[in-house]
RNA sequence: GUGGCCAUGGUGUAGAGGUAACACAGCAGAUUGUGGCUCUGCUAUCACGGGUUCGAUUCCCGUUGGCCACCCCA
């Protein structure tokens, strides 16, 4: 540690000097000359290293304190891409009869651990928990069915036409490790009809996530399987434990370990081994009720009549317990194997809202991974291109002003404009014309208004073409005019 | 939670055991009220902490973070 600060002295001293002798401007070398001088006397004066203080550590060069693990800012050049998805979302939802809503990110910890199920991963380990101050425990949500349904009970829902029909769209909390399509904070996409079962409600729902994909020009496949009714899930859970235990010695080490806590999720390993096992190992679909199989029969009849191609995979659970009967995941076509392709999913759950203290009331719905479709539309350099902006932020009128009085002058023109509808750009913070015009060129303005000193005087404003250089007075009084014309000649 | 790879300006990248180069972007300027070209200048204690060394940003370890895979999920 002593070692470093003397050493870091000459440093100080060697670069202006080597600077200098290759600058010619004697102006701007003088300059660096006295910046680095100053600096020079200042240091030996402090040779014992300051503990830095904490502010000052935050905010060398801006540095010091950055996103969370696993979180992300999203800056104005990819926004546009997100707005357009949300509206997408927005649009599909309204079309298919979705009124939004939005419940709270901090709920009781307990309403996500009673409705997710205790021994689910994302309860286990995945939560973002901590005490209030009042010592009630509370979590950030790691998804919104758990809320909606809470809600549904607290605001007497039930008592409204059923079903009832919502979509979502916000940030979710789920403390994993980060990976490719997955944050600790994502954002969630999704609709639930509540109050209704009908088989019919999950082929919409379906369709729904599905030409919310497809809007977006992603193509997917439809992976759907029905898991019963929670009665029909235990009973088969029984047989294929049984199966398993049977088959023990060549499932692997995980799939072992699931077998106790999840068997379910055996099914979807993917070593060789295990696939073999479970090639042979009894299917789910033959331990559905007559209802329950009756009930998906239909869902994929609907299915067909609303053309959304889907496979069957008998194979497909979901991790959270309150899902009965109908699941399905969104794959994108492509198809690769990488972890994390499903887009986003849903299903049945029958069960939950009864479980949470209501009356018992069907419902269904899905969540997509709104980070993932991002990706999915961002994959490949031509999608980028092609989504980089589509608000598009060309500014046909620049407006450019010189002098103070000219500026607040132009404030309120502007002003005005605005209220009448016109639109134009500008940068008041700037003081050059040069740079104004500049900006106008950047912003690729068709015209650029000019209000200097004189102009203030004379009431007049100059009206400059920027492709061909021609520039016009025109009285103040006339500038709406004149704009208008510009705007419908284009 | 486990494992692999990685960490240089705002962004994308070079680079060597003796303190950093390039491109783009940003800002300022090239005779004071005019853009698109050109030119000039400015913008990095090479993530943080420790070790090895005469000396490390370059080697080693740790931390943090990123990417990727597993677990799990969106």
């Amino acid at each position: 540690m002593p070692k470093k600060k003397p050493v870091a002295k000459p440093k100080a001293k060697k670069k202006p000097v080597a600077r200098l002798t290759p600058k010619k401007k004697g102006k701007t070398a003088s300059k660096v000359a006295k910046l680095k001088f100053v600096k020079k006397v200042q240091r030996p004066e402090q040779p014992v290293a300051k503990e830095r203080t904490e502010p000052e550590e935050a905010r060398k060069n801006g540095k010091g304190f950055e996103t969370l693990r696993g979180m992300k800012d999203l800056l104005p050049e990819k926004s546009p891409l997100w707005l357009l998805v949300y509206h997408t979302a927005e649009n599909i939802a309204k079309a298919y009869g979705f009124g939004y809503m939005e419940t709270p990110i901090l709920e009781s910890t307990q309403l996500f651990v009673r409705s997710l199920g205790k021994a689910t991963d994302v309860i286990d380990k995945e939560m973002y928990t901590f005490e209030d101050k009042d010592g009630s425990k509370v979590s950030l949500r790691p998804e919104a069915t758990a809320s909606i349904a809470r809600a549904y009970i607290n605001h007497g829902m039930h008592n409204r036409p059923q079903p009832v029909k919502v979509w979502y769209w916000g940030q979710m909390f789920r403390h994993d490790r980060p990976q490719a399509g997955r944050y600790r904070q994502f954002h969630q996409f999704g609709c639930e009809t509540l109050g209704q079962r009908d088989p019919v409600i999950d082929a919409e729902l379906i369709a729904v996530s599905y030409n919310f994909l497809f809007d977006l020009g992603i193509s997917t496949e439809v992976h759907i399987n029905s898991i019963g009714s929670l009665e029909d899930r235990k009973n088969y859970t029984v047989e294929l434990v049984g199966y398993l235990r049977s088959k023990r010695t060549y499932l692997c080490a995980d799939c072992k370990r699931r077998m106790v806590k999840n068997p379910l999720r055996v099914l979807d390993c993917k070593e060789e081994e295990c696939r073999n096992v479970i090639e042979e190992a009894p299917q789910i679909v033959d331990w559905l009720s007559a209802e329950s199989r009756a009930f998906f029969m239909k869902v994929l009849e609907y299915l067909d009549e609303l053309q959304v191609p889907y496979v069957l995979r008998s194979t497909l659970v979901r991790g959270l317990d309150y899902y009965t009967d109908t699941v399905f995941e969104f794959y994108t076509e492509k198809g690769e194997e990488g972890a994390q392709s499903a887009l986003g999913g849903g299903g049945r759950y029958d069960g939950l809202i009864e479980q949470l203290g209501g009356r018992p009331t069907p419902a269904a719905g899905f969540s997509m991974g709104i980070e993932r479709v991002i990706s999915e539309l961002t994959r490949d350099k031509e999608g980028r291109k092609e989504f980089e902006n589509p608000y598009d932020g060309t500014m046909q009128i620049f407006f450019a002003q010189l002098g103070e009085q000219a500026r607040r002058r132009m404030l309120r023109l502007i002003e005005e404009l605005r209220r009448k509808g016109i639109l134009v750009g500008s940068n008041l913070a700037k003081t050059s014309l040069k740079t104004q015009l500049e900006l106008a060129n950047s912003l690729k303005s068709t015209h650029t208004v000019i209000l200097g000193q004189k102009e203030v005087q004379d009431g007049t404003v100059i009206i400059r073409d920027m492709s061909s250089g021609i520039q016009e007075i025109v009285d103040q009084k006339k500038i709406e005019q004149e704009l208008r014309k510009i705007i419908a000649a284009k």
